[in-house]
DNA sequence: CATTTGCTACGAACTAATTCGTAGGTAGAT
DNA sequence: ATCTACCTACGAATTAGTTCGTAGCAAATG
């Protein structure tokens, strides 16, 4: 499998695409200016070079692209934890887990569903 | 609170340094060269960054200095957790959770220790 | 037809992290 | 005293990521 590592910024990006299925650059540019003012043509720039790294795909649309992601959301998701465990937690997933819920106010509801995916397993 | 973001280098260090309680560059340029060659100046000069960075403590011992962990490994591995939810997991530490109990392989023992954990909170 | 608008492409500046060579100092061995 | 070994400090090259200005093209607007 490819190792597929990210930036924030990329993952920045990755998510409103997730979200959205397949958007613009302007889409995402403009979903991404309300976190924080930047110019449209650096998010252009990082989708492009997105694309060459082929996190993205792209197709024509007259004279726009639209562009999807080459990978899913859990696929990511599952290598950056991976990482974490490895280089964070000398290899221990439990360790991961409890210094997660430990330190964030994790919801009742949260936790119920980790119990019944825990009983799942 | 202070924000901590250790490279992923600086983290390599500092988990030598954790393990050991304190130690000289060399003796953490050796454990690094196990993993990775690299020169010893070069670990040499990230210690020095990270310690003015405060990252790091020294204290002279004749003509070398002994370093030790400005800040305990529990705080960065929070810190670093909940950087993750919020990035990759958009908040949710049942979903970082999940993704990292189903990823990789936990043993029976380390569910056992979550289970324990979770009907303590 | 000229202007404005909105798009892509691309070069260049800037920042941060990494890597290493070199210089200079001090202690211990020859 | 000289040489070797080991230390710190520091400058500089390299690499990667980020940001944006400018140019060029084509469609819509006046």
């Amino acid at each position: 499998m490819k190792n597929i590592k990210p930036t924030e910024s990329e993952l920045e990006i990755l998510n409103v695409i997730w979200e959205k299925g397949a958007a613009t650059v302007r889409e995402v540019h403009e979903v991404l200016e309300k976190q924080k003012p930047s110019g449209y043509t650096t998010t252009l720039k990082l989708m492009q070079i997105m694309f060459e790294k082929d996190l993205l795909l792209r197709e024509a649309s007259g004279k726009t692209h639209i562009y999807r992601a080459a990978i899913g959301k859990e696929a990511v998701q599952g290598q950056i934890v991976q990482r974490m465990i490895d280089n964070v937690f000398s290899g221990s997933a439990a360790q991961l887990v409890m210094q997660a819920l430990g330190n964030s106010s994790t919801s009742a509801e949260e936790l119920d569903e980790i119990r019944k995916y825990l009983k799942s397993l």
